[in-house]
DNA sequence: TTGATATAGTTCATAGCATGAATCAATTAA
DNA sequence: TTAATTGATTCATGCTATGAACTATATCAA
């Protein structure tokens, strides 16, 4: 009766299949959508701006960094970078001990222009908090983070 | 007191902002990813292959009905269209009352081939269900379904 | 010390995503 | 019947992204 009833109770119906599709649907054209707002907002390419937030972690940067963590091949770092060159946001500097090298940092305009990136992704991010009561939004970073886990693992397996 | 303390209940820490940020990038990078692989499953382009799933809700389908569905401009109808003609995946019919529209329907293959995109889908998102107990389960999707909305509201906020 | 190899970065060709203006054909309305 | 509207295509443009070929520098080994 016991083990019927885990059976049944860890059974997934198609409704919730369906629904957590809805879901994760909606969720990723709201994120798409940001990200294009984003890109009016600042002027900028989504690479680019993309791009410009990894300077906020660090204060030098090299294509080769760039193009780990942003996930692309190099070729496309360079492409990036003549852009945020072009508008004048971040600067190329040689490695002084390894002229294969060229650093990457930002201009002060750039600084100025992350400054207000980050300060406007707070804004939407504590806009969207604010609309739960605290209890539910501790509970919702909770489930958020449980279903971050289950879907990289599942992806893990996926490989 | 008490409204002291529902001050201090109701203030958003940084570091939950923070966590925020980092949780949706982190599940949003992972839908992204998952579509790229889908692709090279399938075989197909992104949008080729989200204008294919449309097809599963209705039999038959216009240009102009597509754009809106997916959001983008008629031109750009055309040539994922023309993509999946091509591939021999969808048809073009005239229609009978109104020869400025041609209709569009799936052949046998899209229709085998969308069959086995779904259960695809189904497959991975029951995986990740799995992962989590019945009980989790039904609290996630709660969860989920509010951090839409919210995020949902504050998107028209901001238009 | 001098090759061979490895590393960092650029250029170029190619493909997909997406838009907007111009165009063409068919339909509807005045 | 002409004028306006509608459905769809074509073309020019720009962004995202890859991979191959190439340049220049650095390092390792004979």
């Amino acid at each position: 009766m016991n083990q019927l009833n885990e059976n049944i109770r860890s059974e997934i119906s198609d409704y919730q299949i369906q629904q957590f599709q809805t879901l994760v649907t909606k969720l990723f054209q709201c994120c798409q959508e940001r990200a294009h707002y984003q890109c009016e907002r600042f002027q900028l390419p989504d690479a680019e701006l993309r791009c410009l937030l990894l300077f906020g972690e660090e204060r030098y940067l090299t294509s080769k960094g760039i193009a780990y963590k942003m996930n692309v091949v190099k070729s496309r770092v360079t492409k990036i970078v003549n852009g945020l060159v072009q508008k004048k946001l971040v600067q190329r500097i040689p490695d002084p001990e390894d002229s294969r090298i060229t650093l990457l940092s930002l201009t002060t305009d750039g600084h100025k222009k992350l400054i207000e990136i980050n300060e406007f992704y707070d804004f939407v991010n504590h806009q969207v908090l604010l609309q739960m009561e605290p209890e539910q939004r501790k509970a919702m970073l909770t489930n958020l983070d449980i279903l971050k886990a289950s879907m990289e693992s599942v992806k893990e397996m996926m490989v």
